[in-house]
RNA sequence: GGUCCCAUCGUCCAGCGGUCUAGGACAUCGCCCUUUCAAGGCGGCGACACGGGUUCGAACCCCGUUGGGACCGCCA
């Protein structure tokens, strides 16, 4: 706990790259467990390796973060109590620490860098919140390949602190309470204990998460697609579904509940509940939830996810009043499970361009489309242009039919493809009611079936 | 090679010594619904890695084996 009690975690990414599904595990992770406390969630920059670092990845990763939803507390772009929240920019207290280490003679220099003497015949002990307790002999903590002892670097020849001691320096002086971090870390962590040990700091509580992998079970990298989480935006992947399915790898609400959003989440967390097996990331069932998500959207918000894919397709759904796009995506009901997917499904009913190069009405040449002409010459007969309504359109469609000896689906399937383009659509009657009798014309007459 | 970690259906989770002939979800297969496809409903297939202990009793505890993984940078 912190000074005043309080629950105070970070995500401390190094802007070398985009915020990718591993950090956005992990910074979920931070977040649930500051907003469950009613802690803090620090945002810290790790950018010691001048090489690497970018102010653009350094974006980048706050954009993927807001993206989810992942609000912090702290941070460099809104500062705070323990700024800076750039290691760049928090020098002083690095150069400090380790000429404290100097003088105790816990730390030699070689050069301009300083360097940890490890020490030999100490037991140190890791109780991680997840793992549990892990003991390693202070010697073996930090190693050559030959597997002799290491001393370990604090300070570089380039007057940059390592990692392992700007960790430790830093999440002290900000009064960081539980490190929750990549499982990727728990080798790192005997090193930064010892650290702590010789500065005479407590050390807070770690919990280490497990990795998320591949289908071929390494561990996640570009290999395995999308490395940025705006990949998974630019599929059709809704951020609540994102947030909800990396919740779900290591974690459950319990109840057998699985669908759900932040605000249940950041109830319902339990750190010491976390899984410690690692897990495959499964593209189906982030497929799932996705589905299930865009399904409990509320209509205007369909539609807003959705317009953006419908722009790419070069649809001009701004001709349409907002009631009708969304009353369209309404009928689309559970088909796709991408954003993008429901875009392509659903194209038909912004632009009637794409049916015409997917359907060509070939089929019914001959003495079907007699019939068929002489069912929509009746179903205009009756009903005129205006007033078209799903029910009403059915009810003729099947009475016709019945008098007529032929079968509905003779008549609807041809009209469907008419109409969409497509063998798969929702109810062609609803979709006729919705389209209205004037744009059904136009369609079915392209086709002569009126 | 060394250190450390992990081990329940193909996958994600439940199980935290008896209520387990192991439960749910995804995927898959079948049936129902039906103007198509989804959605929905119903059902099938499908796992405690193996071997020793401990215990009246083990998926749960201990040990070993096997199999995975992480780490061993003046990267983070």
């Amino acid at each position: 706990m912190g000074a005043d009690g309080k629950v105070r975690v970070r995500f401390a990414p190094s802007p070398t790259g985009a915020l990718h599904i591993g950090g956005a595990h992990t910074a979920l992770f931070n977040w649930l467990w500051a907003r469950r406390t009613g802690g803090s969630f620090i945002l810290r920059i790790e950018d010691t390796d001048r090489e690497r670092s970018t102010a653009e990845y350094e974006r980048t990763i706050m954009d993927g973060m807001r993206w989810l939803g992942l609000d912090w507390d702290e941070g460099p772009d809104k500062g705070g109590d323990h700024g800076p929240y750039r290691q760049s920019e928090r020098m002083d207290g690095y150069r400090e620490a380790a000429m404290a280490l100097v003088r105790s003679d816990r730390a030699y220099m070689d050069g301009r860098a300083v360097i940890f003497r490890v020490p030999s015949g100490e037991n140190i002990l890791l109780d991680d919140v997840i793992y549990g307790a892990i003991n390693v002999a202070s010697e073996k903590s930090s190693v050559n390949q030959d597997g002799s002892v290491k001393d370990i670097v604090l300070i570089k020849s380039d007057g940059m602190p390592t990692y392992n001691f700007a960790v430790v320096v830093d999440d002290h002086s900000m009064g960081v309470t539980c490190v929750i971090r990549g499982e990727d870390h728990i080798a790192n962590t005997p090193k930064q204990i010892l650290i702590y040990r010789a500065l005479g700091w407590e050390t807070p509580q770690f919990a280490h998460l497990p990795m998320i992998l591949g289908s071929d079970k390494k561990k996640l990298s570009k290999r395995h697609g999308a490395t940025s989480v705006f990949e998974y935006s630019d599929m059709g992947y809704l951020p609540d579904a994102v947030f909800n399915f990396l919740a779900l790898l290591g974690w459950t609400p319990g109840g057998g509940v699985e669908i759900f959003g932040r605000e249940l989440a950041a109830r319902a967390f339990e750190l010491s509940n976390v899984t410690k097996k690692p897990a495959v990331f499964d593209t189906d069932k982030l497929n799932y939830v996705n589905q299930e998500h865009l399904k409990a959207m509320s209509p205007a918000a369909r539609r807003e996810a959705v317009e953006p894919f419908w722009r790419d397709l070069g649809l001009r759904y701004e001709r349409h009043p907002r009631e009708y796009t969304e009353n369209a995506l309404t009928l689309m009901g559970g088909r796709g499970r991408t954003t993008r997917e429901l875009a392509e499904y659903s194209d038909y009913f912004v632009d009637f361009e794409p049916v015409k190069s997917r359907y060509d009405a070939s089929e019914t040449d001959g003495p079907h489309r007699g019939t068929l002409r002489e069912f929509f010459g009746a179903l205009y007969d009756k009903f005129g242009t205006s007033g078209w309504e799903a029910a009403k359109l059915e009810e003729f469609a099947r009475e016709w039919c019945g008098e007529n000896g032929v079968s509905l689906k003779e008549i609807a399937m041809p009209m469907r493809l008419a109409l969409s383009g497509r063998k798969v659509s929702p109810g062609v009657f609803e979709m006729a009611g919705l389209m209205g009798g004037e744009e059904c014309r136009a369609r079915l007459s392209y086709y002569q079936f009126v």
